[in-house]
DNA sequence: ATAATTAGTACCAATATAGTACTAATTATT
DNA sequence: AATAATTAGTACTATATTGGTACTAATTAT
């Protein structure tokens, strides 16, 4: 299936630490401890995460990093963002593709609406979500322009 | 965003260009030409595939390849399983995870819950939908066991 | 001034991927 | 029976990606 990749993936380890941290403040050390992922690790995480604009930090003695907004505003689809750029699904995912194979590619819009499908899909879903993942609100979606509706299951 | 290999993406159009073919069988020297990608790397595409039983082969001189099932039965999720096994979005999102950062790791079932929603929804776009991607039907889907109902868009 | 902390860059090792090459097996044609 | 065309399987190599590490610079409370 799809990957993310494992930095990604210990991003939102971090960040859900940091959503349940108590202090206005956390610093790369701490959230090491807390995390039990080593510490270069976690310090590269958290820059990559200030260049995305999604912590903001203070440096010197006492320094550390917050959370710019709150959980329920950050989507999995900005983390992965932060992470793994604007790449998508496909090279021609993401933009008008004009490869070698333009002429004969019978596929390349068709993955750019599976793409965003996935993207709107994972757009509604937020570190919150994340945080009490037993949480099953109602998230809104859409494939190929088409709204979808993800309702509670009544059973 | 979320990344599939390049052989995955040759691998649907190998599938599409298969699927557009009138003849009973096709050889890989002929969809080599007709999609433009070189010829050991559909014949190893087409070697997936079989192995994957997307497509049956006959050996020999007039041998060939063909699609076991009809387009619309084929998923996105079959093919991409076929390429990149049964690896899901994090190492811990396809299985009960035990590694090191269990105890910490507040993020694994979280990812399951969005990993098994892609999956859904992939599960329900077909090759068929891939070969003529105007094709806008309704796509049942899930998430986190909650149903998803994509509608028509009435605009 | 010092120590703790983030910012930035660069590098190395390990892994994954794409592509290629080669041999074996199969089968229609001659 | 021989030949040629084709798939099946394996193994290799070069490249790209990724994870992790190291080092230096900048910042700030004490």
């Amino acid at each position: 299936m799809l990957r993310i990749s494992r930095l990604t993936d210990y991003g939102t380890v971090v960040l859900v630490a940091m959503l349940s941290n108590k202090k206005d403040l956390i610093s790369a050390s701490e959230l090491s401890e807390i995390t039990d992922i080593n510490f270069p690790t976690v310090s590269k995480i958290l820059k990559i995460l200030y260049k995305a604009d999604i912590v903001e930090s203070v440096r010197g003695i006492n320094g550390g990093y917050k959370l710019i907004k709150n959980g329920m505003d950050i989507s999995i689809a900005d983390i992965i963002d932060a992470f793994e750029g604007p790449i998508a699904i496909t090279d021609c995912s993401s933009h008008k593709c004009h490869c070698k194979h333009e002429s004969h590619c019978s596929t390349g819009l068709a993955w750019q609406d599976i793409n965003e499908s996935i993207r709107s899909l994972l757009k509604k879903i937020t570190l919150a979500d994340m945080q009490d993942n037993k949480n099953k609100n109602v998230l809104p979606a859409q494939f190929a322009g088409m709204p979808i509706n993800i309702e509670h299951q009544v059973k």
